[in-house]
DNA sequence: GTCTATAACTCGATAGAC
DNA sequence: GTCTATCGAGTTATAGAC
């Protein structure tokens, strides 16, 4: 890996605190901590704890579009689909303890009124848009965003009830689920909205 | 309506403070202020701010309580489940602004890493068994478990999703897709899971 | 005696000066 | 990079009002 520069230790740092604590939570001094640098030091790179939320999200976007390029490589477009929906079962620990990190910052900074909600929601937006070319891709041409919202707020439902009664085999059985119904899906097909 | 003690006022202003703003970010301040008393005040009501939080759990669980006797009027369990389901247009602008109250104190309390997160998740099982019996009613008895978790993922999903898109047109589309499913569902039978 | 208000204390936060 | 300022949080102490 190539040689971090100070801003981005923050912002990778500040990445994992804002998941794992929320935002509100952090403090310059958890931050400061995990880097191993002075609080006094921050200013010279972040102006304020707004900033740093800034650059995290810039980060969040960027390592989303490179997690998407990467499922590019299989050829498969239901095969990438079901590595989305892989990453609950990847990430299921974090998840059971922390909730979606796309999910609950989201709806973190919807309660706070903050400004950056809205990037927030444009790496959500980075999702829904590559699923749906994928189901695009499937032949769903006309209900390609409608899938693609579903599935998203299903994996979101998912993470959220297994991070509340800390269930891992709920979110196995669903990750199933979720398979089940892509290999159901009628292929190279232009259907309806369908209830799932 | 009964005239409210002070504790129970308190609880009242609390419950919707945690809920719009979140429990961290709501001060001491705003609740006094919302309640009409002073700060100091507060103290011989409650011990700390984790006790109000009790205090609101406890005042949710009764709500639930009551909201879900309400529903068992309705003689037919397919229009109960209904019921659960339209909370989701009842309550949007809320849940378009703030998510749902349920799903994001859990959230919240789970980044805390606070001893109440399990009170919480209580509410979710209040639910979830409340669902799982009308399941049952319908004629699903080996997976009305199954099934109640499954709706209320669903739920949580699109609370996430609309909240974070301020998308209206699709948790109505989603409540409209549930209700669908609903009436799909075979009925007086005992079916396996399904991948909805 | 119960409830309430005022004020002060402690701690930790952001912020800024040196 | 340290050190201090300032603010606001939860909390406590004390004294007044019903």
């Amino acid at each position: 890996m190539a040689k971090q520069t100070t801003p981005e230790l923050i912002a990778e740092k500040a990445d994992t605190l804002f998941y794992e604590r929320g935002f509100e939570a952090t403090s310059f001094a958890d931050i400061a901590k995990a880097v191993g640098i002075s609080r006094g030091n921050f200013y010279h790179h972040f102006k304020s704890k707004d900033d740093i939320l800034d650059a995290v999200i810039t980060r969040r976007l960027a390592t989303t579009r490179a997690m998407l390029a990467g499922w590019e490589e299989d050829a498969d477009p239901a095969q990438r689909i079901i590595s989305f929906v892989r990453i609950l079962i990847v990430n299921r620990s974090k998840i059971m303890a922390y909730g979606c990190p796309v999910g609950t910052l989201n709806t973190e900074l919807s309660k706070l009124d903050h400004s950056a909600q809205n990037r927030a929601s444009d790496i959500f937006a980075l999702f829904r848009d590559w699923l749906a070319s994928q189901f695009a891709a499937l032949g769903h041409r006309q209900d390609a965003q409608d899938l693609a919202m579903q599935l998203l707020a299903r994996s979101q439902g998912v993470a959220v009830m297994a991070s509340a009664f800390g269930d891992e085999g709920f979110l196995r059985a669903e990750v199933a689920a979720m398979e089940s119904w892509l290999a159901a899906l009628p292929k190279n097909l232009t259907t309806k909205r369908q209830g799932h």
